[in-house]
Formats: structure tokens, C-alpha cells, sequence
DNA sequence: CTCGCTGCAAAGCTTTTGCACTAGA
DNA sequence: TCTAGTGCAAAAGCTTTGCAGCGAG
């Protein structure tokens, strides 16, 4: 992987990616590519489409869900399952998993390494090559183990049932 | 866990949780236990649905989604996400990871014995208890490492982008 | 007898799609 | 120019909810 060693995509290198891939280059496309690139990943379509509107009113929500499908499709960006809610989104990059607490919702990224052997193993005993990185991993962190009664933070929850 | 040695709760014991945690033992759950230990687990709200409609035509929709929750909430099932779709749920049992293919959309269940030293490192750098089974693996199964042109099965796909 | 559970209907929310028009290469 | 991309509107899924009646304990 070649972006392996950064971040993540900056503005240029998707639009050029994007180019190269014989998609156009619009307006649309390229607010979104700026928001994504600002935001540093991690937006549901929604919150896209608000940040979008912020910039450029004229772009419709359809056109967000187009867009993020063609980008996905040409390798620009990503998708990730935080929890139940809508998937985020993120220019590709370094490979990572996350780490979200279903408590408070607090989502921390990994490197991808942690699981090197797990996965190694998997491929050897099953023949699948896995990526664990379409989905977050759930589980409790630190705080909320430590504070049992810990009340839910009003925010950023994507993997709770209400 | 005291259910880990055991594939899954059987009707009994998931009616007896049901009853011991306050809950009232109707017709309708009766029926939608009967259906999930029958079929072992995977099944989508709308699939449960459908089975439960062929033994209980008056079991409403609306009941199941109800229900699902009211048992997940006393922790007679569980449910899982294996993609893009809706989530499956099983009666509780022993916990595993699922694998999915990207590209065929087989499901293999692996114990969670795999990624016992990954999750203890997690757990010593990050403080975080991670519980891998919420949601599925993807990946490339071997069949589909073997030939890259493989054509997506028609079925069982819940994760494929059309 | 009481209130948890259900059927029903309707709304809600996210995502997709058909169509005609616009604008990128 | 030529067609990929877009705005708009409407539909399509899937899931939730308000309400009144029923039935489990």
C-alpha cells in the first residue's frame, strides 16, 4: 500500500487519483473531497451532506451518496461501520481499526499490526484473508471499566439502542 | 460464561431467562424462540419474520423487532453484523468471531480462541476490553483467492455493494 | 386485576432511483 | 460534442412509535 506510510489522501492526490480513473472532476466532488480532507475522516453521509451545505448549498443529498459510492469505487476513500448506526467515511490511508466503547462511545484508532499474527493464523487454518478494518471492534475502554456507573455521553454514540 | 460450553441456549432455558428476568412468556415469543433455535442462529429481523408468519400468521412485524429487543435487553440473544444489511441474530451461546466473504458472502464461524493474545495486548496498551464478536470479519475467502473471477453467489450476500 | 405485550396503522429515517438538464474533458 | 454527473422528486427499505385492546401472571 502505498499511502500506508501516510495519513491519509490530501486533496490533490484524490482528485488526481480520481482523474486518473477517468472519473470528472465537479464542483461537488470537490467539496466533498475538501470536507473529508478537513474533517481528517470519519463522517456519516450526513453529517457530509451538512458540512457539504456549509460550503456549497447546491449540492443534493443524492448526489453525496453518489459520490461517496464513486469515490469508494476508484479507491479514494473508505467506509467503516462505527456501530449500528450509518457507516463514516474516510480518505484510504493507513490501515487502521477502531476501537469504540459502547458505553460512551469514545472511538480510538489502532494500528493495524495488533492483529498481524491473528490474521496470519487465520489464513493458515482457513484459507481467508481477513481485513479487519470495515468494522470497529466494540468493546469497554479504560474509563468506563474503571467508572461501572459511568452515564453515557450525550454524543458521538453510533452503537446504541436508545 | 456459563453458556460457552454449549452451542446455543435451547428453547427452555431461553424461555426460563425470559421468565426469570420478569419477562411474560406470549404466544408470539414462544413462537420466535421455537424459530431461532430451530434454524441455529443468522437470521435477519425480516427472515425471523417470515419464518415465524409460516407458524403464526398473526405474529406482526412490528412484534419481532419488539421482541428481538425485549430478549436481547435479557440477554437471551444476541445480534450480529455480518455486513452491509441488517443485522442477524441467534440465542446466546458460545462467543465467535464470524468470517465473511467480500466476495461469495460465505460465513465461517472461528472461536474467539484466535485472537485471545491480540485482544490481552489491546486490553494492556489501550485499557480497552475488546469483544470482537459484535460484528464480522471480511475478507477473501479461499475459494475466491483462488479464482479471482469468481461470480459473486446470488444469495447470502449482506455486505456487497450491488 | 393489572400492566406488559400485541396488532394495527402510520410515521420516520436513511438510501436509492428515474428523468431531464448541466457541465466536464 | 458527448456522456458522466447532477438536481429534483419520488420511491423503497427497514425500523420505530402511538394507541387501544388483550391476555399472562
Amino acid at each position: 500500500m502505498a499511502e500506508a506510510s501516510r495519513a491519509a489522501l490530501d486533496r490533490r492526490e484524490a482528485l488526481e487519483r480520481l482523474r486518473r480513473s477517468g472519473g470528472r472532476v465537479t464542483q461537488a466532488r470537490r467539496v466533498i473531497i475538501d470536507v473529508l480532507a478537513d474533517a481528517g475522516g470519519h463522517l456519516t453521509a450526513e453529517e457530509l451532506f451538512h458540512a457539504v451545505s456549509i460550503r456549497d448549498a447546491s449540492v443534493h443529498r443524492a448526489t453525496i451518496y453518489r459520490t461517496l459510492d464513486a469515490l469508494e469505487r476508484v479507491g479514494v476513500l473508505e467506509h467503516v461501520h462505527l456501530g449500528h448506526g450509518s457507516a463514516v467515511y474516510h480518505l484510504v490511508g493507513a490501515s487502521h481499526f477502531h476501537l469504540v466503547c459502547e458505553r460512551c462511545g469514545a472511538v480510538t484508532e489502532i494500528p493495524e499490526s495488533i492483529f498481524a499474527s491473528a490474521l496470519e493464523q487465520i489464513q493458515f487454518d482457513w484459507g481467508f484473508r481477513a481485513r479487519l478494518s470495515h468494522f470497529a471492534i466494540l468493546g469497554t475502554c479504560r474509563r468506563c471499566q474503571a467508572s461501572r456507573t459511568e452515564s453515557r455521553a450525550p454524543d458521538s454514540h453510533r452503537d446504541e439502542r436508545p
